[in-house]
RNA sequence: CGGAGUGUGGCUCAGUCUGGUAGAGCACCGCGUUCGGGACGCGGGGGUCGCAGGUUCGAAUCCUGCCACUCCGACCA
């Protein structure tokens, strides 16, 4: 992509309505346009990075045993009724009527609509588990939106829900998605806390809320230190064996964020030097609640025995779009973005300091062609700016790697390879460079 | 939803108190000089001053109503 062809509207300022770093360089990068109170326009480059996040969920999902489906925004009233959520829920959903008075709702969750989806279909205890997700636009009308896409009112969102036999099938379920969430944030570039939810009526233990650490976060976290240390499961586990251990691994140690904060019990469960603090954002939740969706909405399934069985649910969502956010939070410096390499919207810029010059053209259009077919998603800065102009706004938008062809470079056989998240930059022949960017 | 505040060109803001022909910087267009970290000079384009009504010879400015957006609080992926 040329960017002199490309549409990349940066800005020098942040506009005055963003009050938080992810918030101020998404609109100063030109990543998002607001278009009404916590609704935004996705531009090409915060497109970019939404749909790279949503391939690494789906990614994730797909390996856990999760079976992708699409689920519409607009859902009857009606299924509401039936599970008793339409009037419990309050002005946080977006009702509608359509020409013929029927009542609507822009969904803000799914529940209900795929406990029908697999009511209608799944009829045999041999048929579970089934773990079915989408990755949908949402909408709850908050009473105040902030932060950008952190806590917008249209957001998308990951949501699984999981349909098992009994409680005990339920768990299994349960830590698939555990495991598979820390797989997720993991490869994402991120750090990521599972504290321990509130599970309300429900009870248990089976609640976890998935919280990235950033110091500009909103939430504050406390931790066994070794639980951070401890990291992902890695995709190599055995998806369809006993996940119990890993799960209790890491489950059995200290976390918690402000509501279920127990500071006795953190003393008591972290010697000094273990216990960590720390601020963070919540990118997901997972929950496990039993039957109940499925028992008013009827979804039961024949047992071994002939007789239905009432289905156990449970729900995992992902935050997508705040997770774009949420990363900027985690990754940034006074310049702008550092996008993690998965998410990058592109791998390198090849930086022509001379567009027109045809030598330093030459060179450029050939690191620019070798990168392209390396797979390393390059874009050519071909723009007719300034060197400084190209250098910051290369760097507000955060792409991982520069490599810098000028006439000064062509002319002795080198150009500059720069890295964005340390600033590190070397001088090297081409041949050289792109091994550097490839490595 | 309670409290506070802001709406002036694409962005950041001045002008409002004390009514009198709408401004600056950035961005944009043209020309020239520049060209390795958001250049400089000269010239230029662009604004129903959130909307509606009122007061007045005259309203961005005063009054009334409405709308939008932001911040603090309670609530959430």
């Amino acid at each position: 992509m040329r960017l002199s062809r490309y549409f990349m509207p940066t800005l020098r300022e942040a506009p005055s309505d963003a009050q938080i770093v992810s918030h101020q360089l998404m609109l100063r990068a030109g990543l998002i346009r607001q278009e009404a109170a916590g609704i935004y326009a996705w531009l090409p480059l915060g497109l970019k990075v939404l749909k790279k996040i949503e391939q690494v969920v789906r990614e994730e999902m797909d390996r856990a045993g999760a079976v992708e489906i699409l689920m519409p925004t607009l859902q009857l009233a009606d299924l509401w009724r039936e599970s008793g959520r339409y009037d419990a829920y309050g002005e946080e959903m977006l009702r509608i009527k359509d020409r013929h008075e029927r009542d609507l709702l822009y969904g803000p969750t799914a529940e209900e609509v795929v406990t029908d989806i697999f009511r209608a279909y799944v009829k045999s205890y041999k048929d579970l588990p089934k773990n079915l997700y989408n990755i949908q636009w949402k909408f709850r009308d908050e009473r105040r939106p902030r932060f950008g896409v952190m806590r917008g009112r249209e957001f998308l969102m990951k949501d699984a829900y999981s349909f098992d036999l009994d409680a005990e099938a339920a768990r299994r379920s349960y830590n698939r998605m555990f495991l598979a969430y820390l797989n997720i944030y993991a490869r994402l570039g991120l750090k990521a806390i599972p504290v321990r939810a509130d599970t309300g009526p429900i009870g248990g233990d089976l609640s976890h809320e998935f919280i990235i650490l950033a110091d500009t976060g909103e939430s504050q976290v406390w931790a066994h230190s070794d639980l951070v240390e401890m990291g992902a499961p890695g995709p190599d586990i055995d998806w369809e064996g006993d996940l119990q251990p890993l799960v209790e691994q890491r489950t059995r140690l200290y976390a918690a964020s402000d509501e279920m904060h127990d500071q006795a019990r953190f003393e008591s469960e972290a010697a000094e030097d273990k216990r960590m603090t720390a601020r963070g954002i919540e990118v997901g939740h997972i929950f496990y609640f039993g039957e109940k969706y499925s028992k008013p909405m009827n979804a039961k399934v024949a047992g071994p025995d002939g007789k239905d069985v009432v289905v156990h649910m449970g729900s995992y969502g992902v935050g997508v779009s705040r997770l774009v956010g949420g990363i900027i939070e985690a990754s940034h410096d006074e310049a702008g973005i550092i996008w993690p390499e998965a998410v990058a919207p592109f791998g390198v810029a090849v930086v022509n300091l001379r567009p027109g010059d045809s030598a330093v053209d030459e060179v450029a259009e050939q690191a620019y062609r070798a990168l392209a077919d390396r797979g390393k998603e390059p874009c050519l800065d071909d723009r007719d700016d300034r060197p400084g102009a190209k250098f910051a706004s290369l760097d507000l938008v955060g792409i991982p790697w520069q490599l810098i062809v000028g006439p000064k470079g062509v002319a002795d056989g080198t150009v500059e390879v720069k890295r964005r998240a340390t600033g590190e930059r070397q001088t090297l022949p081409l041949d050289q460079a792109l091994k550097v960017i490839c490595a």
